[in-house]
RNA sequence: GGCGCGUUGGUCAAGCGGUUAAGACACCGCCCUUUCACGGCGGUAACACGGGUUCGAGUCCCGUACGCGUCACCA
């Protein structure tokens, strides 16, 4: 046994076994695909669900692709999510390093490894070369294989010559089959596999590579990823073969649409999970919505909370079909999660909102958070809502003229003119105080709630929709403002 | 083009040989009501197509169409 058998010994000593293992594997592209957030719940909810081990793995070998930031920005999503991962490059693990770049000496190794068993072979090839490979009758065009016939004569030589390089893998003949835990038995004939590069000239590893050794050197059981890599994985199946080593279970996932012909992207103008925050959606709203685009746990129940889905996610719900991304749908599921909030919650993640258009430092900001909390979709929408409280909107006296309330502007002018000394002589400034001594009035004039509160309701907003009633906003606006609308609408009425 | 995969209302989807083919979103109507919303009730709307197998097919098999994926020194 010379000191290479002993590494790799030591390499596969480190590999945990007897539990579940799951990786998430994504490029740092600067944002979360909302694709990606989804491949990373499942992955996850795999993980909890078999109380194993969730992984964090940053596939960075594209060094064309760097972008300054971008784990960052992974952490901080799946923190957010709260997704969180047991072994990963800023918590460590015992199978790291946990960045694909920092593993080179490793892939190395084992195509050398690999190309002694017999699995693949050095090539030799220009890049532009082996882009002129004809197709063959079948109309299949692969490279031609012609280095793995190089003698190893020859090869010394090139290598001596210092001449550049890359592995490829050698594809044997024969058929495969694997299957996959939401598609099932899948064949291929194995001259339909091309002998792809598995290190690149720079040294690099492709994914090709790298994703079959990591998934092997840190024991993951179960691999969760999309369904483009579904033709590919007869490939990896041979790589592992090759080694000697056992295959994980596959787990593919379709893709989230933004129609029916396009996959969600940036390029196409679709939101990131980081915009969708921006949009005023929540986390857990997101996360939830998400989980039901292609799974579904069966019955009629659609809102999970994460800890609630780790309990009924199964592998079996996952549709092979893929799911087009409705924002009408996400949007009822964070006017959901906005009602299910306390209203504590609530007004603090609304009030950065409602500041952009009440700045009056004493406005009671829960009483409007609670006028808010059962009408609002996103949070975004709460400055449109309350716009009328900052200041008040120039309005036509049309809006004064309501039939199902029985109002006009006749009518209106005596309201507001009826209500204005109720209004000055209430000293307590409650909204309790505020109900009463407008519901005192209505009973003294013996009218329908209606024909008082509406022309109320539009001199003190100036809209004919709004967020609370008369009361409500009355009370808000503060005994000032209040009362200078309503002798404002008296003056317009008048 | 080869190979692989998919196809239930506008959307997400349940269904795993016998159902009036769930449910949710959206949409429409009604009720509630201090506008809007919330809430409640109700409604419109689907098994891509053609052959089989079977007493019986959305469910199984084979084609066709359409779509998607893949065929990179990207992942």
């Amino acid at each position: 046994m010379n000191i290479n058998d002993k590494w790799f010994e030591e390499m596969e000593k480190r590999i945990p076994v007897g539990e579940v293992r799951t990786r998430f594997a994504p490029s740092p592209t600067g944002y979360m695909h909302v694709g990606n957030l989804r491949t990373a719940l499942y992955t996850y909810l795999i993980a909890r669900k078999y109380s194993g081990k969730f992984i964090l793995r940053i596939e960075d070998t594209d060094q064309e692709r760097y972008i300054e930031g971008a784990i960052d920005v992974i952490y901080n999503t799946l923190k957010n999510c709260g997704l969180t991962h047991d072994e990963g490059p800023d918590i460590g693990g015992p199978v790291g390093p946990y960045i694909q770049t920092e593993r080179r000496e490793i892939y190395r190794r084992y195509a050398e490894l690999l190309i002694k068993k017999g699995g693949a072979y050095r090539c030799f090839c220009e890049k532009d070369e082996t882009e002129e490979n004809p197709s063959d009758e079948k109309g299949i065009k692969k490279y031609d294989g012609r280095c793995s016939r190089l003698s190893e004569a020859e090869v010394n030589r090139l290598l001596s010559e210092g001449r550049p390089y890359v592995v490829r893998q050698k594809i044997p003949p024969g058929r495969i089959t694997f299957t996959d835990m939401v598609f099932g038995e899948i064949t291929v004939d194995n001259d339909t596999l091309d002998d792809n590069v598995l290190i690149k000239s720079d040294g690099l590893p492709t994914y090709n590579f790298a994703n079959v050794i990591d998934d092997h050197l840190m024991g993951i059981t179960h691999v969760v990823r999309g369904s483009e890599y579904l033709s590919s994985t007869p490939k990896y199946n041979l790589l592992y073969k090759a080694f000697g080593w056992d295959i994980p279970k596959y787990i593919h996932c379709s893709p989230v649409m933004r129609d029916a012909h396009n996959k969600m992207s940036k390029r196409h103008g679709d939101p990131s999970y980081e915009d969708l925050l921006k949009l005023g959606y929540l986390s857990d709203a997101v996360l939830n919505y998400v989980a039901l685009l292609g799974w579904s746990p069966g019955g009629e129940r659609e809102i999970f909370r994460l800890k609630e889905l780790v309990e009924v996610f199964d592998i079996s719900g996952i549709s092979k079909s893929p799911a087009i991304f409705d924002i009408a749908k996400l949007n009822h599921f964070n006017s959901e999660y906005i009602r299910s909030m306390s209203l504590e919650e609530f007004h603090a993640a609304a009030l950065p909102y409602i500041r952009e258009v009440v700045r009056r430092p004493e406005a009671d900001t829960m009483a409007i958070a609670e006028i808010l909390q059962p009408r609002c979709e996103k949070l975004t929408d709460i400055p449109e809502k309350i716009d009328f409280l900052g200041m008040l909107p120039e309005y036509d006296n049309s809006l004064y003229v309501h039939k199902k309330s029985k109002t006009d502007e006749n009518i209106s002018l005596e309201m507001l003119n009826a209500a204005l000394p109720v209004l000055e002589s209430i000293g307590d400034w409650s909204r309790e105080n505020v109900h009463n001594a407008l519901f005192a009035l209505i009973e003294k004039l013996g009218i329908k709630n209606a024909v008082l509160l509406w022309p109320l309701r539009i001199a003190l907003a100036g809209k004919g929709v709004t967020p609370g009633g008369a009361v409500e906003i009355c009370y808000i606006l503060g005994k000032d403002e209040a009362l200078r609308r309503v002798r404002q609408g008296i003056k317009k009425l008048s």
